[in-house]
DNA sequence: AATATCACG
DNA sequence: ACGTACGTGATATTT
């Protein structure tokens, strides 16, 4: 391609490791579900894009040294300290990096002997004689010394606003330094550069060299003139050390002359956008630059579906459903706020060809919603597995006969198994992962439109949108499958996550009944007493100003009213409760401000915050949602019904308001200690097991063993001690965080630990145990199977590494708890409905269930939920519970 | 969109 | 020397 000011032809000539370095530090850290760290390789991607859309260049080449650049220069080992090596994240890349440009028909040039500079000057030259425009990119200023008319050095910097690139062709170097790009050399030979082990002439700096090189023109001439030289210290110095200056000037100087082969047709850009590349960007997840890929559409053809078809009267829809009968499908049905669409489906065609087909049938005067809904009702039941995503969202559309849930996938719930990590699990992730092609999302299709005004608008958007959420399920199903069965998760996975899909959606179809206008009396006595503060805390201040910014609140504190400040965050003053609670004794405004903050975090978060979500029905339908943690627990949105206030008596009387209907009382009931039961489980520590068989006190017992006291004389302060070590132990234990928790220094906090792991050997083994086996595999698991990767083991950075052992003691532990309590209410829904109760599950708080059970099955029911909680899994210590009812939340806990 | 804070297990 | 307890979600403020 041609240039079209000068006529000429482009090329750009990357500094390979140069760009990946800068790349690496430029971006936060990214890795791959692999645990592949990609960052280096994303930005690099980045910048190569930027500049070639930008230039329009028709030939690219990047050059890489042979060794990693930390081994230059070995002559001069006393300078060697100053670059640090590469650190192993970035280490990895490289190849990686090569691979995608091979991929991408870009030569990676190298050359036994030279270095990349060297290469990046021969190449330049040779082709600016050929008569071309050269792009020389690196982060590097030593490449100025290259800058002609025609060949221009190009240095990209990372920016708020972006990448953001510096051009230099040899007048801006004269502009900006005062010297020619070749006298640049000679400036960086006499000033010296640390970072590339050139010596340079010590006591000359940057100023001088430019001065003397701009004065006689080379170092050459410098000390021919010697007597003309100033200031007489540099003078001195010149004479002193000229060999050193003519022994920098050759390091610093780039060969022009490598014994290269290189031609520019080899350079030639063709299609970046190979399937090659592309398979890359897939396994590397990068979503942006494989948006780039979806462009290109000639290979989008070749991977679309086979065929697809549009629906629209019975008698077609009537065959179809007939056809994917017994067929292993996918399917999508599309709905929104209580309305059915239609739905999508896809299936394996029966006769010759076993390409999938896909149906688009819509809700329409000919095909009526009721008789798409009974279709599907009776497709559940045809033996056929039907695959799709986020089956409980679906389900208000979906009648599946309880003996016919086995027949269906939740391929999101699988992918969410094989990988916790991920932050979606929509259909163009589980596309890219598990099916190998590329679909579109939501987002690319109609934006921020809703399902309704997309069908209305943007109809052929919408049917290829419906056509991938069917097909994706159905072509994902293999390969899930395989990773199940080779992860040996099947069992998890059929038994009980699946099923929990059901029980999740019966909790939210249930919901919970709240009292509307308690709750607004409630926050409206929070107002009172908020205004009242408010007043008191601005008099105090002796201004008003926005107590709930940090900012201003930590300007108030720590300038205005001189209070001793403690941390910093990095934008200003720490305001946490921790800091102020340290001050309130001596402060009565930072007592205030500390009950200001709770009354209103109670009045926004919960007073007003849950009100919004009353429905119609007078109750909340929170969501609960099952592929977001990394350790396997549910996690609760609209509203977030996992952190009602409990801890304070204050917040705790919002749980007033949360009752049973007519006829029913709350039946509550939460494990005692889980996650300490299955640490005993695990450890085999027999010195824990025994405690637990005996006592009902852990901590007391915890606290007489490891401080060597008789139960009996146990302290409450010993006995708060022993608690957060069991907490901390939990956690994955480190003195410092002890010494948080509990006040104390680490050396105090650390001792602790020691007594602890003295008293209970079984348990320092397991937790060693599960560190070494992360560190073994990549992952740590639950007792059911459940894994969590842990990449952060392989961090060079000592607070990632550390973040990895605490995660890999904590896992199995938090995530047998989470998997436990899944059993159990599996269980004591499918046990309500089988003895046809009226009594329903309605919350799960992570170890406590809260079931809204009828006045007249109160018995049965405590019966139930005692028997399946106790049972759900079989450990070497009994897991016991608590449980309570009550006419209210707060009576029942 | 990021940060600080705080509610829960 | 490094600087944190593990797992979440909602709100208000600020960029």
């Amino acid at each position: 391609m041609a240039d079209k000011k000068t006529g000429k032809e482009k090329i750009v000539l990357i500094d390979g490791h140069s760009i990946l370095n800068r790349a690496f530090y430029g971006i936060p850290m990214l890795t791959n579900s692999e645990g592949l760290h990609t960052n280096a390789v994303y930005g690099f991607l980045n910048i190569l894009f930027k500049v070639l859309e930008e230039e329009q260049a028709g030939y690219a080449a990047v050059a890489f040294d042979l060794r990693a650049p930390t081994f230059r220069h070995k002559m001069f080992e006393a300078y060697k300290g100053t670059r640090r090596p590469m650190p192993q994240e970035l280490h990895e890349q490289v190849p990686l990096m090569q691979e995608m440009l091979r991929a991408m028909g870009i030569p990676v040039l190298t050359m036994e002997g030279y270095e990349a500079d060297d290469i990046l000057g021969t190449i330049s030259h040779r082709m600016e004689a050929e008569g071309m425009e050269v792009s020389v990119v690196s982060g590097d200023r030593d490449l100025l010394q290259l800058a002609t008319d025609n060949i221009r050095i190009r240095i990209p910097k990372t920016k708020a606003t972006g990448t953001e690139v510096e051009d230099y062709y040899a007048k801006d170097v004269q502009a900006l330094y005062q010297v020619t790009p070749v006298q640049f050399i000679d400036v960086k030979a006499l000033m010296g550069d640390s970072s590339d082990n050139i010596p340079g002439v010590p006591g000359i700096g940057e100023k001088t060299a430019v001065k003397l090189i701009a004065e006689f023109g080379s170092i050459e001439q410098t000390y021919e003139q010697l007597e003309k030289v100033r200031p007489p210290r540099a003078r001195e110095a010149i004479r002193l050390h000229y060999d050193m200056a003519q022994m920098s000037k050759t390091l610093a100087t780039i060969c022009l002359e490598v014994p290269i082969s290189f031609s520019k047709e080899e350079a030639k850009i063709e299609n970046l956008y190979t399937d090659e590349a592309r398979n890359l960007c897939r396994r590397l997840e990068f979503k942006n630059i494989l948006a780039k890929f979806g462009s290109g559409t000639e290979e989008k053809q070749e991977k679309a579906p086979a065929e697809f078809h549009q629906i629209e009267d019975w008698e077609s829809a009537d065959q179809v459903f007939a056809q994917a009968c017994g067929a292993a499908a996918g399917f999508w049905i599309a709905a929104e706020e209580g309305e059915l669409l239609g739905v999508s489906l896809s299936y394996e065609c029966a006769e010759a060809s076993k390409e999938a087909v896909s149906y688009w049938i819509g809700v329409s005067d000919a095909v009526p919603a009721d008789y798409l809904r009974g279709r599907l009702a009776e497709l559940t039941g045809k033996g056929g597995r039907l695959a799709t995503l986020h089956l409980k969202e679906q389900l208000p559309f979906l009648a599946v006969a309880p003996e016919h849930r086995k027949n269906l996938y939740d391929a999101a719930v699988a992918a969410y198994l094989i990988n916790p990590l991920k932050d979606s699990y929509f259909c163009e992730d589980i596309a890219r992962e598990y099916a190998g092609c590329m679909a579109p999302s939501r987002q690319e299709l109609f934006a921020k439109d809703s399902l309704r005004q997309a069908w209305d608008t943007k109809k052929d958007r919408f049917l290829e949108y419906a056509r991938w959420q069917s097909l994706i399920p159905l072509l994902a199903l293999p390969q899930l499958d395989q990773k199940l069965e080779q992860f040996q998760m099947k069992k998890l996975f059929e038994e009980i996550e699946m099923p929990l899909v059901y029980t999740l959606y019966g909790m939210e179809q249930e919901g919970i009944l709240v009292k509307a206008e308690e709750l607004k009396a409630y926050g409206e006595q929070l107002s009172g007493r908020i205004r009242e503060l408010e007043g008191q805390i601005h008099e105090k201040a002796g201004e008003a100003f926005n107590i709930n910014s940090p900012k201003q609140l930590g300007v108030i504190l720590f300038e205005k009213l001189q209070l001793p400040h403690g941390k910093k965050t990095k934008t200003g003053y720490s305001t946490a409760a921790d800091v102020l609670d340290k001050l309130a004794p001596d402060y009565p405004i930072v007592s205030d401000i500390l009950e200001y903050r709770q009354l209103t975090k109670l009045k926004s978060a919960y007073a007003d915050g849950l009100a919004g979500f009353i429905a119609e029905d007078g109750r909340i339908h929170g969501k609960f949602h099952q592929t977001i943690t990394a350790t396997g627990r549910i996690s609760s949105t609209d509203p977030n019904l996992q952190n009602i206030p409990v801890r304070m008596e204050l917040g705790r009387l919002i749980r007033k308001v949360f009752v049973p209907k007519p006829g029913y009382v709350f039946l509550d009931a939460d494990y005692s200690q889980i996650e300490l039961r299955v640490l005993a489980h695990f450890s085999n520590d027999e010195k824990l097991i025994q405690a637990y068989r005996e006592a009902q006190d852990i901590h007391r017992i915890t606290a007489s063993q490891v401080f060597h006291v008789a139960p009996e004389e146990v302290t409450p302060l010993l006995r708060r001690n022993a608690k957060a070590v069991n907490f901390g132990i939990v956690y994955g234990i480190s003195s410092f965080g002890l010494s948080q928790g509990l006040s104390i220094t680490r050396q105090e906090a650390q001792e602790y630990i020691e007594q602890y792991f003295k008293t209970y050997p079984g348990i320092k083994e397991f937790l060693d145990r599960m560190v070494d086996d992360a560190k073994k595999n990549g992952f740590v698991t639950t007792l059911f199977g459940r894994r969590r990767p842990v990449p952060e083991l392989k961090s060079s950075n000592f607070m990632q590494r550390s973040f990895g052992e605490r995660v890999a003691m904590n896992a199995p532990i938090q995530g047998t708890a989470a998997d436990i309590i899944k059993i159990a209410m599996n269980r004591v829904s499918e046990s309500l409905r089988t003895r046809n109760l009226k009594s329903k599950l309605i919350l799960q708080v992570h170890d406590e269930l809260l079931v809204e059970t009828a006045a007249d099955e109160i018995e049965e029911v405590q019966k139930i939920v005692a028997d399946e909680m106790q049972n759900a899994a079989e450990l070497k210590v009994k897991l016991e519970i608590d449980m309570h009812t009550g006419n209210s939340w707060y009576e029942a806990k």
